[in-house]
DNA sequence: TTTGACCTTCCACTGTACTGGAAGGTTCAT
DNA sequence: ATGAACCTTCCAGTACAGTGGAAGGTCAAA
């Protein structure tokens, strides 16, 4: 299979998929007489696993990691459950941040409600922010 | 005042206030005969307010909107308002987006918790993503 | 006078995940 | 034979908010 039907095939182009190469997430496909990459079906697999880890919210560094140790014949489960944990915890503390912030803006946004005051004052900025 | 004095002032470095200049956050600072930047008691409520308008979770370009309205002598409510209002939209999808995310994540680890199963069939990645 | 702290500009780099374009080679149909 | 569609490499740039370092100028104290 040739780039761009592998690119046709996972919905994507062959810019990203010579970037995920030479990033070391793909290993480097064979090539045809001709010089093009000449990709077997494990590709298939490969990408799709790479856009689900995305969704995952796994970074490509981290799905790259995963990749390499099924590359050389392991089973990466235990290695898998390590990132989803630490991906489960950054995620609590991402959340509880955007809640906290939410509610400072929304207290702020209500604030500004009343249009153009007279309050400010010169040498401040904002008196909302 | 000198630049280190204003980044010691406002928790800061000197970098930082340099690139807020070049980036057109902060006036052009007056000129000492030596060509050290000069800063008047204004900028440390300016940069305050950076600081209180990234915490705020607009960005840079949108905090100097807001710096250069205010410069041309105007009041940036309206124009405050509609920025936190736009920010509170994009902060709801955006927590939104995050806990599907986390209740993906956490089946993912949840499946994931039996060790090394040998139910990984050869041709995938990774039976957990 | 010389040391050290401070300041100046300029250029390049960080991390993340690509994207754009130039210059050239290959394959296939007409 | 020639044009379109595809492929190759390499270089450079995107957004974001800075950071690092080199080469040199300024100022106060010892």
């Amino acid at each position: 299979m040739r780039i761009g039907q592998l690119a046709e095939a996972t919905g994507t182009t062959t810019k990203t998929l010579r970037f995920y190469e030479e990033s070391g997430l793909l290993p480097p496909a064979e090539r045809m007489a001709s010089g093009y990459r000449d990709y077997t079906d494990d590709a298939v697999g490969m990408v799709g696993f790479i856009h689900r880890g995305q969704a995952a919210g796994l970074t490509l560094a981290q799905i790259g990691q995963i990749l390499r140790i099924r590359g050389h014949g392991q089973a990466p489960c235990s290695h898998v459950r390590n990132l989803l944990g630490g991906r489960l915890r950054e995620l609590d503390a991402q959340i509880a941040e955007l809640l906290v912030l939410r509610e400072t803006i929304s207290q702020l946004h209500a604030q500004a409600a009343e249009p153009e005051p007279d309050t400010c004052t010169a040498n401040e900025v904002c008196r909302y922010i």
